[in-house]
DNA sequence: AATAGATAGTTCAATGATTGAACAGTTAAA
DNA sequence: TTTAACTGTTCAATCATTGAACTATCTATT
């Protein structure tokens, strides 16, 4: 099936990254059916699975500046999706969890990225879909050490 | 390696989708040093490969309305990098190419997006990167189904 | 040929996200 | 004690995107 030079492959690895992220993105959105834009989702999924989450955290995660958190995090505390309480130690730090109603909308916008995420990879073998995951798991390791470096 | 349950590869699946790309462009940012955006080098890119590209046909590979296109390729076009040619059977087309500057710009900097990626899948095996990338398209193909489902 | 509907691309005002710089409050180090 | 570093915020400026209205053009139907 492929018979690539080096260079064909890093040219489809490119477009590929490129259009699969777009889809992905689009169907996303679809699925959260304008309750939250996908960059509000992945806050708080980040902030659910992470304990004593902060902004500067995010900030990284995110690559984007601490002022640009700072307003996707009021604009999810302006509908009390999100609780913001000081550390009682280091009083500049500000933890983020999420309210019961934030904990609620999440799980409920969860489960239809899960279904939607569910319904793709299930049409791979179990060895394959796992052998992917396990290269995909690779790469963001060596992403991660390319921008430490930098 | 991986004994992971389907709702562990779902989630695990997520993460990385998330991960990699922001990670990715991040970097891929960083190479291009300013003198574009990172949707303009995809949008000289796409325009490069593609013979009689139009400003429809990339609002829908980039899944944003026509006017934003209108924004992106007119701000190109006054850096004189993009050229626009009424199709003279259908007035209505325009068709889009890369000016001489704007191909000299391209192929400078995709030569360094070309680097970046190529140290990465050289990191593997050349049949574990072959056997992702075709995975990956296999994705792409159900996203694409997917979405037109829609 | 005349008309109605569809299509390609553009304009423009409004919205939303992101940056950069300055700032307050807090902690750590010299 | 002073200085430097760090966390998070505010605010003005910039940039991308949308939605709606618009022009010009083409297609299909009568």
């Amino acid at each position: 099936m492929s018979q690539l030079s080096i260079k064909e492959l890093v040219d489809r690895y490119i477009d590929l990254t490129f259009a699969v992220h777009k889809k992905g993105e689009s169907l996303v959105k679809e699925q959260l059916q304008s309750e939250l834009s996908n960059d509000q989702f992945y806050t708080l999924k980040y902030i659910y699975k992470t304990e004593n989450c902060t902004s500067t955290e995010l900030a990284k995660v995110f690559d984007v500046k601490k002022s640009a958190i700072t307003a996707v995090i009021t604009k999810l505390w302006d509908q009390d999706l999100i609780e913001r309480t000081r550390d009682q130690n280091d009083r500049r730090v500000v933890y983020l969890t999420l309210t019961e109603a934030g904990l609620e909308l999440y799980k409920k916008t969860e489960e239809r990225i899960y279904n939607l995420v569910e319904s793709i990879i299930t049409q791979f073998e179990e060895q394959e879909i796992k052998q992917f995951i396990d290269t995909y798991e690779k790469i963001n390791n060596i992403l991660t050490t390319l921008q430490e470096k930098q």
